[in-house]
DNA sequence: GCTAATTGGACCGGAACAGTACTGTTTCCT
DNA sequence: AGGAAACAGTACTGTTCCGGTCCAATTAGC
């Protein structure tokens, strides 16, 4: 239903919060602090650690820590990170369409994917924890329908 | 992986192709001329029928039309029609968010959501027929990243 | 009134994901 | 140097959801 998984939901909890304390933090720690099951925060930040986002210190003492600022890490980075590439269709990219010869509408859903990824690329963990969001996309949570007359769900 | 199911991919495809031809059609022609297998597309427009976006014309000589013209018939529709509500994650609109306490982005996830259902909205089945989708988004297709240093995937 | 064609609804199998547990390696502290 | 703490990697299990199939209800035409 287009919902991206749990644990990419976890990851931003778990990056916000590692982001207010500017520090090396544990897993334990992080698991408290956060309400996210010790296991599974341990998960998903070692998927983090080895696409960048965050930087570990392995060893007693150890933990993890942001590789950059809040600001500079968009939620489309999150989400790749954790659940892969963005990409809406198998069409997508290159991808083996079955039907391509007969679906007949080319590539276009390749820009249904730039347009979702660009709106996630517009909005920065910062802005998951200030309320900033509104401002910089002026309006976005507008109802979505523009003409709205199918789908009255 | 942030992709919707392949139903709504079947269920745009049949939608275009429907909406070419200004009449009553059956699943099983639908399914020739998209190459889509003929129990899925039976199954896609059944399920468009109930939300509104086909309507059915039951007994012999029956078939499906759509219920509105391609262009306003938002893609945001048609996945809301066959994968549910746009909902990223389960605390968007009210849902039970266990860890609503301590997770500490209030309802940050609403904008980004908002954020994916404008952008869905914004374009039409009649977009993906044509393609004018460049045209009125313009540039939506530029390199994702922002500033963006981590997630090189 | 009967037959054929077509939609409507329910059912089932399979794959993908979330979550958990375990073992190994590295590092700090005593 | 020894022990403890913490990350790294792998494997497993339970659950959920998607995709596909089958049978029942309905209607036009003869």
């Amino acid at each position: 239903m287009l919902k991206l998984s749990k644990l990419t939901d976890y990851a931003v909890v778990a990056l916000v919060r590692l982001g207010q304390k500017n520090e090396v933090t544990t897993s334990p720690v992080l698991s408290r602090s956060t309400g996210i099951p010790e296991p599974t925060v341990a998960k998903v930040l070692k998927i983090l650690a080895t696409q960048g986002i965050v930087t570990s210190q392995r060893g007693a003492r150890g933990g993890y820590r942001l590789a950059h600022p809040l600001e500079e890490i968009s939620i489309a980075s999150v989400i790749q990170a954790i659940d892969g590439p963005i990409s809406l269709t198998t069409c997508v990219d290159g991808g083996d369409c079955d039907a391509r010869s007969t679906c007949g509408l080319g590539g276009q859903w390749d820009m249904v994917n730039a347009a979702i990824r660009n709106a996630l690329s517009a909005i920065t963990l910062a802005d998951m924890k200030n309320h900033t969001v509104i401002d910089r996309l002026g309006g976005l949570q507008a109802p979505s329908m523009p003409s709205g007359p199918a789908a009255t769900a």
